[in-house]
DNA sequence: TAGCAAAAAGCAACATGGTTGCAAAATATT
DNA sequence: AATATTTTGCAACCATGTTGCTTTTTGCTA
């Protein structure tokens, strides 16, 4: 059931290493959005917070995952969609967060709306974020 | 033309102090949002850190200033408008970053749109943030 | 307007989040 | 299997934000 990680890592031309793989592998495990101080929780003590945010770095450079900015001032990271290429994103959908269980979720089927803005303002991305309670906490 | 900083001040039941006039101020004589360095910088390095931190608090609270999400993980704030009252803002409206200039502006004639959530999932608060390029910088 | 209680400012110390440089270890390549 | 390249882990550092406590300022009242 779970997508071959060591897969992932090398369509991605990625040297496969131990961190690679078990960060990787939380996020295919679970649905929500990880901050990196989750990881480095759930991860078990095992790795150094330095490397922690380097391979976040490099899987958001590579297209893997993206980031989703709260209103807490704390960055979490998701998985992208497969349309996701290298330097270019396609993560035009809705974030939410729930203010009871605090999970980040991507609602990937809700795309974000067009905006008229005032004039002379171009826009080049939109970033909608919901907060409210989700399905498993109402 | 400027409006009276220690009316506004005394109308929210606050003491009227350096820090809070100066800060407020601030506010006032331009059109964007302040990050909190903006504000210790522009102040004049009259400010301890912590001054700023408590006063702009403090704002947030009464309802004078309202915080934006921004994607690089850093608070903004911007005055509200007058139908914010204590504990309830009303700050309904979409906010834009422009990549040039980095500035924050309130768009306080853009509402935020409805959104069409999946099954389940309730939303108290939509923040929509608009990046791009503003009227100065086109 | 002097005096006093309450509030705010300033300071030190700390916590957290994140970055950089470098040496040691692991990976990929021939 | 041996070497060149990446990646890791460590130490140190910086920025941002918070907390506790003392000193100063403010608002109020006599």
């Amino acid at each position: 059931m779970v997508k071959d990680v060591k897969e992932i890592l090398k369509n991605n031309s990625l040297s496969i290493t131990g961190s690679r793989e078990k960060i990787l592998s939380l996020f295919l495990e679970q649905p929500g959005a990880l901050a990196h101080g989750d990881i480095e929780k759930r991860a078990g003590e095992k790795f150094d917070r330095v490397t922690v945010y380097r391979t976040l770095q490099t899987f958001v450079e590579k297209g893997i995952i993206h980031t989703i900015p709260t209103a807490d001032n704390s960055i979490r990271y998701a998985l992208c969609k497969d349309d996701c290429k290298e330097g270019h994103h396609h993560d035009h959908h809705v974030h939410f967060v729930c203010t009871q269980c605090n999970t980040t979720y991507c609602l990937d089927d809700v795309v974000t709306p067009e905006l008229k803005l005032p004039k002379g303002y171009t826009s080049t991305h939109i970033e909608v974020v919901a907060e409210g309670v989700c399905k498993n906490c109402k």
